[in-house]
DNA sequence: TAGATTGTTAATCGATTAACAATC
DNA sequence: TAGATTGTTAATCGATTAACAATC
């Protein structure tokens, strides 16, 4: 009487790492699954990724059994399953706080409308740039916010503003019912807990190629 | 006769999460040292950005001592240390690869040029964009590369180009002799083992955020 | 059936935190 | 000196990998 394919409904969240690679290995199967291919098994889809085998098995399991056992993986359905437990089987509007230019460019960025998360509104605080039209939305001020997301749905708000008004605005957000930021401010945020952030860091990853690069090329000289 | 601030010299190379911090504890040793303080302890420096203090002293003691027992660290002396640890304390000319939207944002983004990354060459092989001029630099075909690195001493690159030219493109930039990629294409490179990669990828990023998100939210009703 | 591959337990490895003697 | 704080060792915690019975 067992389903195969079940599901666990008892979730503790998942480790961080997992989330991250699964996002990789649903990319993956997706261009198996544009290659024509139906089936894979956790070894082939590891080595696509430089991933273990063991470490795709157990990633998958910790979400339920999907597998089967002497085939492998069916694709279609691995990816439905993996869409769901990401929740990305489902749009997401956002809002776009912060107009400078890392904010203009992720307006135009290709990557996040392909996976369902378009950006529907549009706000700053600088005069100058309230009321001009990108993409065909025009700049609202912050004091909009709280209608935004009851007008359009919205949970989740990407921040590009400057590192000093970054814990400001994130308070605005929280108070205005965002449940979700994706930080690119160079600032770690203090929010409540049943508000989720991900933070990229563009500077310190920078920094740390920079690192890497350094020590690849005979290292730091220190003096010993 | 022991110099306590001694940095060692043989190094192993640190550990991806000790290098990621090691550059939040530069920012955050700048950020005190502009309201003008001038010594802080591992606990001060731990609790401005939630890192236990143990840690932060394990961090920087895998780069050598810099600490003083009972008074905390001199913060002038350990910005100075970390920079060159971390290979910033000096400039690095990047070469920016792949002119769309992204491309053409990180080339605006303040973020980098406020730490000695400065973008001296810009690069897509689209005959649109070639010759097309971007804050003074003219866009110009990969084939340019070889001399680019020569002439400018470019070590790094910044890879913005569509997923499935990625490997196309980083394996011309290793063989023009580039040392360091930093990738935004959601895609792994493959490089040798002499070149350094830090990726981006801002999808993966942002389906977590749907992930955890949907997670707080009573999670993913999931059938038992 | 024989061969392949899963899900999971046990073993290993690495990273974080606690505790404290040494030091200023 | 007494108080503060380091660097480091030991203890804990978590993540990765290996191994294998169960399954198709």
């Amino acid at each position: 009487m067992r389903d195969p394919r079940r599901e666990p409904s008892g979730d503790k969240p998942a480790p961080k790492a997992v989330v991250g690679r699964v996002s990789l290995y649903l990319r993956q199967l997706e261009a198996f699954q544009a290659q024509g291919v139906s089936t894979v098994s956790s070894s082939q889809l590891g080595s696509a990724l430089v991933i273990n085998d063991a470490q795709v098995r157990k990633d998958l399991a910790f979400f339920g059994q999907f597998g089967y056992p002497g085939i492998g993986y069916r694709i279609e359905e691995l990816i439905k399953a993996l869409r769901r437990i990401l929740g990305i089987d489902r749009d997401w509007p956002l809002a776009l706080v912060g107009m400078g230019n890392l904010g203009r460019a992720l307006l135009k960025y290709r990557g996040f409308r392909n996976r369902g998360f378009r950006i529907v509104a549009l706000f700053d605080n600088d005069p100058q740039k309230i009321g001009q039209d990108f993409d065909g939305m025009v700049v609202r001020p912050l004091d909009d916010l709280a209608s935004a997301i009851r007008d359009q749905s919205i949970s989740l708000a990407i921040l590009s503003v400057p590192a000093d008004t970054a814990q400001r605005v994130a308070d605005q957000l929280v108070a205005r019912g965002i449940l979700g930021i994706f930080n690119f401010a160079p600032m770690p945020l203090i929010v409540p807990p049943s508000v989720s952030v991900i933070a990229v860091d563009l500077s310190v990853q920078l920094e740390h190629l920079a690192y890497k690069t350094q020590a690849a090329q005979g290292g730091i000289s220190f003096v010993g």
